[in-house]
DNA sequence: GTCTCATATCGACACATGTCAATGTGTTAG
DNA sequence: CTAACACATTGACATGTGTCGATATGAGAC
């Protein structure tokens, strides 16, 4: 259970999960992610998969782009994270 | 927002967290909280202050005991946070 | 096949963190 | 005042973590 929290734990995930829960497709791809996190592609990639492992988003590829949505089965638990309060974004 | 997570996000600062939410007096003295959590006196109390830090619990001397409780402004949170899952306690 | 692009992984670094033994601080008991 | 107790703080250590540049991987284009 820590695992998950330990996974929210850092600003520039926390921006990334916001992100990704807050297109309306419901799924972005990680080109468009580098740019408003501020960080290096690599540093991304790593979050994304830190992300994917403790599954609070799902990883889907699709021909070269890989795509990212909050996984469905956690919704409702990232939604209320993120209600907590005002979270800023980029 | 992640300084209350990165506060979450340690297993003996979890276990710590519901042991004084679960106690029906709502609050508990520092000295009943070191022989469950199976660590020294300094770390248990560097993980309360870590918890009062972020104003999750609450520090109050009485003569010589310090007695914590969850803060009431954060109790729904907390009790959300707990319940999310089964928590295993001590 | 080769080239290029999108992303992941590796190696290295600085820094943060959990832990404990030892010591400090403040309170009560005598 | 002195002693004992409850707890906090300090110093040290090992381990974990965020970050990046460099490199590897895998997919489409040619």
């Amino acid at each position: 259970m820590a695992e998950d929290f330990k996974a929210l734990a850092d600003p520039t995930r926390l921006r990334l999960l916001s992100l990704i829960a807050s297109v309306p497709e419901g799924e972005v791809c990680a080109c468009d992610l580098n740019e408003p996190l501020d960080r290096s592609q690599a540093t991304v990639s790593h979050h994304l998969s830190v992300l994917t492992k403790v599954g609070l988003i799902t990883r889907e590829q699709r021909g070269k782009w890989a795509w990212f949505q909050v996984a469905p089965d956690r919704a409702d638990f990232v939604r209320s994270i993120l209600d907590q309060s005002a979270v800023p974004v980029s």
